[in-house]
DNA sequence: TAATACTTGACAAAATTAGTCAGGTTTGTT
DNA sequence: AACAAACCTGACTAATTTTGTCAAGTATTA
């Protein structure tokens, strides 16, 4: 029961451009620069958003990228979604197998792996990009001397 | 977002012996014959689940695996974090890891993925094989001639 | 004492993930 | 018009994880 790096490369990618919204598009380089994510691996995943319409592209010079929608209507799910495919604990329980799944009606699994997958959609949509930034700003963030900015390990978030 | 089939397979191969309760061991044969699932494979997995203190062997002629608890104290949560390992969405979140990560003040998903698997958590562990006995048993479970019983292909629950 | 059943650890095939690379195309600026 | 910044696309590969298999045990009881 892991992330990819995926959805977590995503979710710190987006927020960067969340912390930019209303200031103009954020280049994909700036964001690969401020969270030491890979430029090209970072393409893969910001066009994933775009086409899931939660940021916008902006091209030519000074271009970037541009949410799509106020952070408080962008969730942690629409990201997750986005770049990890639908919510579905198993693959029989994926929106189009259903009809396939030739036992589902004497499965009981099918219950048990469905609650917990709704449990989980329901947390990643209850927070908010709003939720985030609100955080961020009501922390101390002052510049120690010797303090490190986010630098993304194997593990990390 | 994936289960594997190890928590798959456990909670079918402990559904078969919970369905047993009260009525002596069940071998791993009958298990593995019953939910079509490979001996060699599902020696590992119940191996992992005695570990984990949720069954006990009888070893010997007419031995086999019996639950350790009552079928209401053992949940799919139990299950799937002996299987799976810990419910950490990220690395960093792992029971023994959190000192180590050098931002952990610093960063905005953790406050997220925490958030999330803990919501996980409460939903498997809301759910006990109590819950599924149930469940298998208010179905209508007449044995139409054509119809098959639980052939667990790659997809499956 | 033979048969049944669990135990352990090493190993390999298959699938997935993570990331790179080499080209594009589009668009604002000069 | 030409240039450069920036996004777009698809193919490709290396690393990792998953999914098993296999072989050689040890323990127990009819
Ligand atoms: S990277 Fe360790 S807490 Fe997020
Ligand atoms: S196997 Fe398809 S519903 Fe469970």
């Amino acid at each position: 029961m892991k992330l990819s790096t995926k959805g977590k490369y995503g979710v710190r990618a987006l927020f960067e451009i969340a912390r930019q919204y209303g200031q103009g598009p954020l280049s994909i380089k700036e964001i690969s620069e401020r969270q030491k994510i890979s430029l090209s691996y970072l393409e893969q995943i910001l066009h994933r958003l775009g086409k899931a319409g939660i940021i916008e592209s902006v091209r030519g010079p000074h271009g970037g990228y541009v949410l799509a929608r106020r952070p408080a209507e962008v969730t942690i799910g629409d990201v997750v979604r986005a770049l990890e495919g639908p919510i579905a604990l198993s693959h029989c329980l994926e929106p189009g197998f259903g009809s396939e799944c030739y036992q589902a009606d004497d499965c009981v699994a099918r219950m048990v792996w469905t609650k917990v997958g709704e449990k989980i959609e329901e947390a990643l949509d209850s927070i908010s990009f709003e939720h985030l930034l609100q955080q961020y700003h009501g922390k101390d963030r002052e510049l120690v001397p010797g303090k490190k900015r986010a630098v993304a390990g194997k593990g990390a978030c």
